[in-house]
DNA sequence: GGGGTGAGTTGCAAAAAGAAACCGACTCAC
DNA sequence: GTGAGTCGGTTTCTTTTTGCAACTCACCCC
């Protein structure tokens, strides 16, 4: 019997191991683009606004060859882009695609986790809107019901996306 | 300069490496965690209510001693407890704690990108508000304006847990 | 006693990560 | 135009981590 922490998903327990792949789950297909020890903290500093090369291998303590396989892989799959940022000599930097820059969720999120969990003094570093200075906050909430959600009232149920063999 | 789309920290370029550490960001953290291959698929099955050891082995397809590895360091951190089911035989399962529950956001962030980026039939799983069936959503707000943020209007600065050399 | 199950260990080969040296195009100071 | 330096990587080699298969251990049922 699901707690009342589990996300509930008694209504598909009959599918069997397939459920894994990147296909019929979007948290393994996402897994499957940033999900090593390094992508996250690369895209992480990206957001900061660190771009280039030799700032992401100082910055982070990566090394040079996994850093380079990393950054070809984020760009191959549209994470990223690079652009020269200046010609004689050609410089490269690496940006945010939209898409990568729809990934801020995930951070935040993971963020936010590691600031409730571990952060004993206060979180390290905090988020703000921009226009009024106001720490931001994450949130779940129902649009009908227009009222925040917690864990244990979300049920969950095949999409339209899922394969029905 | 900070594209639109970037979340903007030039506040805070002048510290060096050492913000990778994961007492100076809550992200690295984070993914000290749960931050490798197996970690959050764990946490997902658990999440939908998969809790046994077989189960899991079955469900994931991991290696056994991966998967008695990653549970254990689980436990050790306090993200999942190991309580048993039965007596005669014993028979353990594993469950969310409070602070593996609270992973859940970064859960739905994490499925929220893989169906806006990769699930082209739309969403494999869709999670709802169990008391109305709607959809959730997961939103990024202001609570001072009331209003949703979006990534580019996010500036970043110290926070408390910040310690400044 | 024999066979089955759940929950793991152990041992060993293959793959990935990490460190360090090397490379090539270019610039700038002299 | 030569030497030193920078940026953005490759190459090579060593150490860790994975992945797989076989094995164990406690218990249950017959």
């Amino acid at each position: 019997m699901a707690g009342p922490d589990q996300i509930d998903t008694t209504v598909d327990r009959t599918r069997p191991a397939s459920d894994l792949d990147a296909d019929a789950c979007s948290i393994a297909a996402t897994l499957a683009v940033i999900g090593d020890r390094w992508t996250l903290l690369i895209l992480r500093d990206v957001f900061r606004g660190v771009r280039r090369f030799g700032q992401l291998q100082e910055d982070l303590g990566i090394a040079k060859n996994l850093l380079a396989d990393r950054l070809a892989k984020l760009v191959e799959r549209g994470v990223l882009e690079r652009v020269p940022y200046q010609e004689r000599p050609v410089r490269y930097e690496y940006r945010l695609t939209a898409k990568g820059a729809d990934l801020s969720t995930a951070l935040i999120a993971l963020m936010g986790w590691g600031d409730r969990w571990y952060a004993k003094d206060g979180a390290p570093t905090v988020l703000i809107h921009q226009a009024c200075g106001t720490p931001i906050e994450q949130s779940v909430r129902c649009p009908r019901c227009d009222e925040p959600v917690n864990p244990g009232k979300i049920k969950s149920r095949p999409g339209p996306g899922r394969s029905t063999p």
